[in-house]
RNA sequence: GCGCCCGUAGCUCAGCUGGAUAGAGCGUUUGGCUACGAACCAAAAGGCCGGGAGUUCGAAUCUCUCCGGGCGCACCA
């Protein structure tokens, strides 16, 4: 309703400002005041035009309203305060308009857009961090899909790094395992119930201290031991990579059911070891060198390199350039950089080349495809997208830029200028958590807000055992209440709530605040929590349940119903203001997507459950004896009760029957 | 040294393209369960929006500067 509205007062104003004086506003500021006294929607457009038309602006704002006119939908215009606009929605016209759901369905838009997200390194288990990734990530997909778009979803493995090699090194020196001795312990941890990733998790920590553990001849050594096996890696064809690649593969796994938990699905998983094998690189040089974005350092600190000239760089003609990017190493090698230039060309279809396809996962009614040097014949298409979203932290966003600078160099400018880095602060250990934890932390720590957490230290708090925690709590809190329901029903309820926590939690900051992990925070199901706003679900449910109707019989009915009559007094005002409320999903979204910011929605839908909250208090339908007023209030039920389900449902979390 | 991010109530955070009296949650104090479920509602206290200057009719928001905190700036991956 309030976009459809917001669109047609601005298209009108448009008009008004062309006939009356001539001028012509690509963009006229909309707001939604305040308060309900200045109306429900305005603008400070006479502000803008003051200095252009000479004169006040309380004197345009006068003359604009006085040329305004009638507008469907609108009761009223006025000038107010210095030189504001103020609307007075017509209130019988905009209960219509949210009871029936009027301009909040988005139509499609017919852009491919690919999202990147989760993307961990699969040597460990996923961690609290990981889940922010996930969860943000795969919220943008759920708004970009709501607004029409066509959406694939990627998880980028790089199961040829160093992190990968080292627990191979871990599994084969610290341990003295053979790949068939790896086999095996797969198999007694999948019959015992165990994890393979927080087996990793631990492994990793060791090795990473092996490395630092001897002195100073061991450890050159041992250095030498990870870099001989991250060559193997790279290669391919032996037993090292062997190892390595099922090891990857049962962590990998280990992640997606991580995620699924969480209600997260993935179209395709392309890895780095195709990119490597497929010599997307080979391909990729070709056209940097063509197009001149890469060129060959003949002096200085990086001769003997190709390199390329980062964003923002002051480059004097003629100069050495020391603070280039080194894209090619001059032993011939690629960078990490260079490797994703070649995958974000394949991104955008620009490459030349496609990865094999075989499926790897089975969702409920689909199947997540991985890439293969040689895949199967037929296969879903992905790449070649119109739009791509990056979930990437803010740590990583200067690689990131020189990617984009690289496309915006060789000319695909449309397509560096839809490449979005959507990047999000990390999530960190508040040092009383670390203590919880059992983790002794540096005297400098103590004082700190946060701490960083850290793979290699095997510091921090793993995804699944948050979860698990989550679960157990809300399950507690079910089996308080819900005593009459059995143990299958009291668990699915407990982990809608602990999911719906969860997701909460990770939105409701925006994507640039650190997040100070605590328990006390995240185990929290009170105030602006998931919780609450699936307590007003429920609550909502019930009503209908007690009435023996649902809220789409209760909308039937009242369609055309004129319900002005029960906005006019000063004591229904809060009623006004949810049907408001439950009428500004589509603003939100897009908000949201112009912004990449899903916490607006979390925001919106935690007031709309507040609205509802205090109306469900304050104004008892059931008992109410004037029938034309009770399906007054059961359609304001309604409506809330359909809007929450939906933006929840948005954002990942699920409405439950109960709780 | 250069770049990016952050600084708003005791704590954790919102505040959309600059707009009307700066808002939530938690915590504290107080009141409300024989009415659709109290994982709830209501009320109170709590603020020089880090400091300063500037732009503007108007600044928490934009610019500059200083202070405090974080993160990046490799031929590592």
């Amino acid at each position: 309703m309030y976009l459809e509205l917001e669109k047609r007062l601005a298209g009108h104003l448009r008009g008004v400002l062309l006939a009356k004086y001539e001028i012509l506003l690509e963009n006229i500021p909309m707001e939604i005041p305040p308060d309900l006294r200045f109306g429900e929607l305005a603008t400070p457009i006479a502000f803008e035009l003051a200095k252009k038309l000479r004169k006040a602006p309380k004197v345009i704002a006068a003359e604009i309203v006085a040329a305004l006119g009638r507008l469907e939908g609108f009761a009223s215009f006025e000038p107010a305060g210095a030189g504001y606009i103020n609307a007075r929605l017509d209130r019988a016209a905009v209960v219509g308009m949210v009871a029936e759901g009027t301009g909040e369905t988005l139509a499609e838009s017919g852009v491919h857009a690919l999202v990147e997200h989760t993307s961990i390194n699969p040597n460990k288990a996923a961690h609290i961090g990981h889940l922010r990734n996930a969860i943000l990530g795969d919220t943008f997909v759920r708004l970009l899909r709501a607004a029409g778009q066509h959406v694939a979803v990627q998880n980028y493995i790089d199961n040829t790094g160093v992190q990968v090699a080292d627990v191979v090194v871990g599994f084969m020196h610290l341990e003295g395992k053979s790949l068939a001795d790896v086999r095996l312990l797969l198999d007694e941890l999948n019959s015992k119930g165990e994890r393979i990733d927080y087996y990793c998790w631990d492994l990793y920590a060791r090795i990473s201290q092996w490395y630092e553990q001897g002195d100073a001849e061991e450890n050159a050594t041992r250095k030498k031991l990870r870099y001989a096996t991250l060559h193997e890696l790279e290669q391919g064809g032996n037993e090292t990579s062997a190892m390595a690649e099922l090891i990857s593969t049962a962590v990998l796994r280990r992640h997606l059911e991580t995620m699924l938990r969480l209600d997260i699905e993935y179209d395709f998983l392309p890895r780095e070891s195709e990119i490597l094998h497929l010599n997307f690189w080979s391909l990729a040089f070709e056209q940097l060198k063509q197009t001149g974005v890469l060129y060959f350092e003949t002096d200085g600190k990086n001769k003997g390199c190709w390199v390329m000239t980062r964003p923002g760089a002051d480059v004097t003609d003629g100069e050495t350039n020391e603070d280039a990017k080194v894209i090619v190493r001059s032993n011939g090698t690629v960078t990490y950089v260079g490797k994703d230039i070649a995958y974000h060309l394949w991104k955008f279809g620009l490459l030349g080349r496609d990865f094999g396809y075989l499926p790897f996962f089975g969702y409920e009614d689909r199947a997540c495809w991985i890439s293969a040097e040689k895949g199967e014949a037929n296969h879903p298409h992905f790449g070649g997208a119109q739009a791509i979203y990056n979930v990437i932290d803010a740590r990583q966003s200067d690689p990131q830029a020189n990617v984009i600078q690289a496309l915006r160099g060789m000319g695909h400018i449309s397509e560096a200028d839809h490449y979005t880095h959507f990047s999000y602060e990390m999530v960190a250990l508040t040092p009383r958590c670390a203590v919880e934890l059992g983790y002794a932390i540096a005297e400098e720590d103590r004082g700190r807000a946060y701490i960083e957490v850290s793979g290699r230290k095997g510091f921090g708090v793993k995804a699944d055992d948050l979860i698990d925690k989550l679960i157990a709590a809300t399950r507690a809190e079910v089996d308080a209440r819900q005593t009459g329901r059995d143990d299958e029903e009291r668990q699915k309820i407990a982990k809608q709530i602990a999911i719906g926590a969860l997701r909460y939690f990770m939105l409701k900051f925006t994507r640039n605040s650190v997040i100070a992990f605590d328990f006390k925070d995240a185990l929290s199901f009170e105030g602006e929590t998931g919780p609450y706003i699936q307590y007003a679900v429920v609550r909502a449910r019930n009503i209908f349940r007690k009435a023996a109707t649902d809220a789409e019989a209760v909308l039937a009915e009242f369609a055309g119903s004129d319900a002005s009559r029960y906005l006019t007094d000063e004591s229904d005002q809060d009623i006004w203001a949810l049907w408001l409320r439950a009428g500004r999903r589509s603003l939100v979204l897009e908000q949201c997507i112009n912004t990449s910011e899903p916490a607006h929605l979390a925001k919106h839908a935690f007031q709309l459950a507040q609205e509802f909250n205090n109306f469900y208090h304050k104004h008892h339908i059931l008992t109410e004896e004037d029938a034309p007023r009770k399906l007054f209030l059961l359609a304001t039920a309604a409506v809330a009760l359909r809007e929450l389900v939906i933006v929840l449902s948005w954002l990942g979390i699920e409405s439950p029957e109960a709780m």
